[in-house]
DNA sequence: TAAAGTACGCACCTTTTGGTAACTATTAAA
DNA sequence: TTTAATAGTTACCAAAAGGTGCGTACTTTA
């Protein structure tokens, strides 16, 4: 009878653990989360931080970290204006999610480096 | 003088971790390798799991993660066709990495639904 | 006096992503 | 005899992602 029971899950189209999934499954999403769990930060010096990021996808990727509570914008009201980028808990719980992702991505790129070359070289 | 030694990094856009930052950071790789996780599946099977892929995008991302060697492709040769996806090692290594990702996703996605819905309420 | 730093917003354009439908070949089931 | 299942490929099209350049308002430095 428990028919219609099915556990919140990534694999569900309709289940917004779904949707979470596709805000983190974002290379800037992740890059600007492991940069500020190393420390609070302006626009400026995640702008420098994050090799290759533009501002216009900086300004976009923080606004939807803000809207879903993940990152925490703290505008001093200053001219020339001075913003601070930091970590919410929640956020914070995400980047610790994160590191081994990182920390795989940084160890094992040889092996994928490897793996292509050996899969474009085979007919 | 150690000037111009910058570690490996995912911050760095010309270091080959950031490509492969870039390959895990998509909705579809991360959801096969979580499939593939649980057990050895042929195409149907993963497109019964994973809920909204199409075609296309299942063999797009398979062909993806097998030549960077992580899924392995083990084709039968009969007919009808009969083909096996399974990880690699490192593809499992991966998958690993990805768990704490996937846990926070289903654990967390709530509170990012009520973060949007204060958000979006505020002016 | 002119330029750079500050944190953006906006408009325009190109590139990438991803969906849909049609087609492949063969076998087994209705 | 027509249909479904199998694991794709290809072409075409729409939508989303993302780059570039310009403008803002004021301060500090050269």
């Amino acid at each position: 009878m428990a028919q219609e029971k099915p556990d919140p899950s990534v694999f569900d189209a309709d289940c917004s653990a779904r949707d979470a999934l596709e805000l983190i499954a974002s290379k800037w999403s992740i890059l600007i989360l492991s940069a500020l769990a190393e420390e609070e930060m302006r626009n400026s010096a995640l702008l420098r931080r994050i090799d290759g990021i533009s501002q216009k996808m900086l300004t976009q990727t923080l606004r939807e970290l803000e809207r879903n509570g993940l990152v925490l914008r703290q505008d001093m009201q200053t001219i020339p204006p001075h913003v601070r980028y930091r970590l919410s808990a929640l956020g914070l719980s995400l980047s610790q999610a994160l590191i081994p992702l990182d920390r795989w991505a940084e160890h094992n790129f040889p092996a994928l480096d490897q793996a292509k070359a050996a899969y474009d070289l085979r007919d």
